[in-house]
DNA sequence: CTCTCTGTTGTTCTCGGTAACATTCACCGA
DNA sequence: TCGGTGAATGTTACCGAGAACAACAGAGAG
């Protein structure tokens, strides 16, 4: 703190007062072996004595390494994507790496390539990539990129590095759940399947609903607001076939629950609604809703340890998937008759 | 596209391609007068050549300037602070400038001093604090600071660039509304009041339920959680002599609505609820809930413009506050009985 | 006693831009 | 005709670090 009121010391003027080269001064910031004790001591007074922070932009023009890596998130309203952000960003920052999100937005006027390019052009280490759509994932494969790129996305991919979130085990426990309660007939409201995301849960739900032997129905697809979700319920005419839905999202089951509730339809004793999320406010539904939770805590740590993997040219983890969990509560119940 | 799989291409090999020196080159790209309309071409086509991005690490150090804004977040979780960094990020990029942000957790190991020192060593031209709480600003306040430094706050100040949503408005616009609905006696469930926007709403209601000569009650503080809201209406024993309840924010109000059925009280006939943030699901929760709607991308945008009036050298607008509106929606009607 | 070897430190160059100053040349008025 | 002026461009230094290589000292080996 002695340094109030002059420029920013640099690296050099520490050197000077330490009595030793700048490259002394570089090595003892950077832990090089083979320094004198006494020297290093002599350098961190210094560097004490002024106060001084070593300039990360001269670093990493110097080493070609930002530490920095570039988050591109689309749909950054749903609570899924935020939390991942969130949970990447803390924990680049607790190994020493920073974020940069971009979050393309509805007819946004950059395109997934732009937002790349604006990203490699600031000189982010690594990429990774939030919650796409495929034909954002097919744009991405078709641009040479010189920096390892991250999708989390349900499948594995060679052209990515990936973390996913285990759609699949959350879909299929949603299923077996309502089997469970006796569920024979259950509709899917879906994410617009141009969503990666949605694409998984669809693919996952027929798939356990097959091996069920369930009723195939038509799914009907949405796109993650509660209004469409809303406005599908308020439309029903009269209590329909399936006694159960299924949607991709928690933000749709609440649409379905209000509108089934102003159309005259009471959850879960007409109908058990069950969602996919488990936002904080799930639970507080009325009634409280059956979701699946998503550790995204975990994620943001695999995503984080899987691209310094890569940057620091480590060996890269084999593909992490993340757990989910489902969570009962009052939206789910045994169907009105078992037929 | 011509340089694929060589190293990326830097300034002089433009200049060397186009024939001229490389300031010639940096004189083109930063768009200076005073260069021949043909060198211009013969450079613009040696960068289209070598597909040449200039190296913006570089440029940094030589200017002095990363064109980064760092936003420091605290309560990363809620919609409200979360639509804000969304704002600023985008509004920031829209101006050719990038963001940083650091989320504060509850209990995080990091201080508000450590985040900002964190930013600063990164390089960051100015910083921007969201939604923090008054313990915070006061740390801040301690720091001297070699950035310009804004803070989202209700309140102008002298230490900091300020840019607010004007909680005072939405909060009397809620209170004019209860009473205009002939609520005489008016709950108010606040967050907590470390937060600043806790103890500005809590202020501004006083003020107001003042002014229309409403009785006086004790606030009840909670911590912006359902969880909270939803215990303190189940634990209810009777109904209330209040006749609505102002909460701070939207997740406590649907909480009150949730505890409050779970009691066997029914919104609005028994109790008014209100609540702050306007979030998407806001018109799902049953009742759909009256609350205030922020305009987050104006603030954005006048968080940027303010910042960058600071980082250029130009002056510096003067405090904007961001006006808010009330949506009347079904959690509020008339009192039960008019006293 | 000299010759490595190794631990320690210093010198110089580089990263890829921009700033400041220098140079060249054409054109203009005295 | 000559000096001045300004447009157009070049040269060199600099931002603040790290990399590569050089230098030098003392220890141990032959």
């Amino acid at each position: 703190m002695a340094n109030v009121g002059s420029d920013k010391p640099n690296i050099r003027q520490v050197a000077t007062i330490a009595g030793v080269s700048h490259m002394t001064v570089s090595r003892v910031l950077n832990d090089h072996p083979n320094i004198k004790p006494d020297t290093k001591r002599r350098v961190l007074e210094a560097i004490e004595e002024l106060d001084y922070r070593p300039n990360l932009v001269a670093r990493a023009l110097a080493t070609q390494r930002t530490r920095r890596i570039g988050v591109i998130v689309e749909s950054a309203v749903a609570h899924g994507p935020t939390s991942i952000l969130r949970a990447v960003e803390l924990s680049a920052r607790a190994t020493g790496y920073s974020v940069t999100p971009i979050a393309l937005h509805e007819g946004d006027p950059l395109s997934p390539q732009q937002a790349v390019d604006n990203l490699v052009t600031q000189g982010v280490d690594a990429l990774c990539v939030i919650a796409p759509r495929s034909s954002s994932v097919a744009a991405l494969r078709r641009i040479a990129i010189t920096v390892p790129m991250l999708v989390v996305k349900a499948d594995a991919d060679p052209t990515f590095l990936t973390v996913s979130i285990d759609q699949h085990a959350g879909t299929t426990s949603v299923v077996d759940h309502l089997v469970a309660l006796g569920h024979r007939d259950i509709l899917h409201l879906s994410g617009p399947l141009d969503w990666l995301d949605a694409r998984a849960r669809e693919r996952a739900f027929h798939s356990r609903a097959k091996s069920w032997g369930i009723r195939e129905r038509p799914i009907v697809v949405g796109d993650w607001s509660a209004d469409f979700a809303y406005d599908f319920a308020k439309g029903l005419t009269r209590l329909p076939d399936y006694t159960a839905i299924f949607a991709a999202n928690d933000d749709m089951a609440m649409g379905l629950i209000h509108g089934l509730h102003d159309r005259g339809f009471e959850v879960p004793r007409d109908l058990s609604v069950v969602g996919f999320d488990d936002i904080p406010l799930a639970r507080h539904f009325i009634p409280p809703l059956t979701t699946v939770r998503q550790d995204f805590g975990a994620l943001g740590v695999a995503v984080v340890e899987m691209l310094r993997a890569a940057i620091e040219g480590r060996d890269i983890p084999a593909l992490t998937r993340i757990p989910t969990e489902l969570v009962a509560r009052g939206s789910s119940a045994a169907p009105r008759e078992v037929r």
